[in-house]
DNA sequence: CCAAAAGTGTTCAGCTTACACCCATGA
DNA sequence: TCATGGGTGTAAGCTGAACACTTTTGG
C-alpha cells in the first residue's frame, strides 16, 4: 500500500457519550466515575478511543453498548472537540455523540460495573475536561431538535400518554405548556395513533395511551408537512 | 511525561473547508483542483491536515488563509466524517468547517497558486470522497442558520441595499420573497442602519445603503429578541 | 364523597401573505 | 420619454395564546 500522508502527525481519537432519559418526571443525564487515570473518581461523560476498524459513528454506538446495553437508540454526532490541552492526560480528538434512550431499558449491571449514574439535567456534578461544554452543547441542540423534529419519543415508552408526552417538553424546555393548546398541536399533527387502553398509574381516571406513528411521519415529511412546536 | 494512553491507536486528522460567496447574484462555492494525489486533477475542497500545535479551529481558520488571504471571517464546524475508506490514500478522520466571505475580499493570486475557482451552489462538479456530502450539508446548515440568526450579512460587503439582502436571501432558500413584506420583516428587526447614501450600479433611480449593526443586534438578543426569516 | 388528574372550545391579538401603483433617473 | 428597478400600505386569513369547567375514579 503506497502511504501518500506519512509526513503528517498522527492523533488519539475518542468519542464521548451524553446520554439523556427521562423518568416520567425529569429530563437526566448519564455519567460515570472514572476509575482510571487521568482525573480518576471524577464524573465524567461514557467515552472511548476510535479503533482502526470502527467509524465514529460506529464507535459512539460501540461506547454506548459498552454501557447501557442499548442498540438502535437515537444517535447523533454533536460537534468534535480538539482544543491542545483539552485532555491533560495526552492530546486527544474527541468527536462529542449525544443519545436518546428509554430510561427503563438500560443494563443496571453494565450500570454498576462503570459505577455510572443518573443525574438531574439541572443538578449534576462538574465534569473532567471539556465535558461540561458538551453537556451544554447537547442540551441546547436537544431544544433546537425537539422543536423541529419527533425526537422527543425516542425518550419515551412505545406507548406514552398525552400528559406524559407533555411533562417531558416541559422538562426539555424548562417551559410550562397550557395543555388545552399542546394536546391540539400534537394531535393535529396526526402523527400520533391512539388505543383504547388506558395508563393509570398517575392518575384515577386514567390517561389514554397513543403511539407515534413514524410511517405515517415519514410520509407526511415527503409531502412538505412540518413538524415544528411553538415553545 | 506520562503517557496514560499509549496502548491506543493513532490516526490522520485534516480539516476540509466548505467556502461559500455572494456574487450579487447567485450563492457560490469555492473548489480547488488538486494538484497532489490521491484524487490528483479532480475537484475537491480546500483542506489540510491537523498539527501538533493548532486546535481544530485554528487548522481550519489556518486553511483557509492559506487559499484565500482572509482573517476573521466567518467559520463555523459543520461535522466530521470518519468512515473508514472516505479516503483512498489513508485513513484520515476530517473535520469539515463551512465559511462565509465576502466575495470581493478574496486574494486572486492565491486562487491561481491553488487552482481554485468559484462555482455556482446548483452547478459544480463531482468532488473527490465524500466532499459532495459535506457540500450539501454545509448548504442544510446555512439555510437553518440564515433562518434564525443573521448571518447572512457575512456574505454581503459591509454596506449594501436591501434588494441586495434580498436577493441574497432568496439565493440561499431558492425562493423568491414579496419585496414589501420582505422589507418590512427586515426592517422590522431594528438591526439595521440606514446611510443617506445611494448605491446606483444596479438600477437608474438607485438604492439607499445599509448597514448591519452587530452592536444593537447584540444588545437585542440579550433581551430574548428573536431574529426569524419567515421562508 | 372528595381529591387529583384527564379531557374539552372559544375568543382575541398578532403575524404572515397576497396584492398594485408611483417614483427617480440614465440612456 | 421610456424602460428599469426602487420604494410604499392595506386587508384577509391563519396561528398562537389565554382562559374555566366537567369527568372519572381510587381511596
Amino acid at each position: 500500500m503506497v502511504l501518500y500522508y506519512s509526513e503528517y502527525n498522527k492523533f488519539l481519537v475518542a468519542v464521548d457519550c451524553i446520554i439523556f432519559g427521562f423518568d416520567g418526571q425529569e429530563l437526566k443525564l448519564l455519567l460515570i466515575k472514572r476509575n482510571f487515570p487521568p482525573a480518576k473518581g471524577e464524573w465524567s461523560l461514557m467515552g472511548g478511543f476510535l479503533k482502526k476498524d470502527e467509524s465514529l459513528d460506529n464507535a459512539a454506538a460501540r461506547v454506548l453498548f459498552k454501557l447501557t446495553g442499548l442498540q438502535k437508540v437515537y444517535l447523533e454526532q454533536l460537534y468534535s472537540y480538539g482544543e491542545i490541552d483539552r485532555d491533560p492526560g495526552e492530546r486527544v480528538i474527541s468527536a462529542a455523540y449525544y443519545a436518546l434512550i428509554k430510561i427503563d431499558e438500560y443494563d443496571e449491571k453494565l450500570l454498576k460495573k462503570y459505577n455510572a449514574k443518573w443525574f438531574l439535567i439541572n443538578d449534576f456534578p462538574n465534569l473532567i475536561f471539556d465535558h461540561n461544554i458538551m453537556v451544554n452543547k447537547a442540551l441546547k441542540r436537544l431544544k433546537r431538535k425537539a422543536q423541529s423534529q419527533p425526537i422527543g419519543f425516542e425518550l419515551l415508552p412505545e406507548k406514552f400518554t398525552i400528559p406524559q408526552l407533555q411533562k417531558l417538553y416541559e422538562t426539555i424546555f424548562q417551559k410550562e405548556f397550557d395543555k388545552r393548546n399542546f394536546r391540539k398541536k400534537i394531535l393535529g399533527f396526526q402523527v400520533l395513533q391512539k388505543f383504547d387502553e388506558k395508563e393509570k398509574k398517575s392518575s384515577k381516571k386514567g390517561a389514554y395511551l397513543y403511539r407515534f406513528d413514524q410511517d405515517k411521519y415519514n410520509r407526511l415529511i415527503e409531502n412538505g408537512y412540518s413538524f415544528e412546536v411553538n415553545v
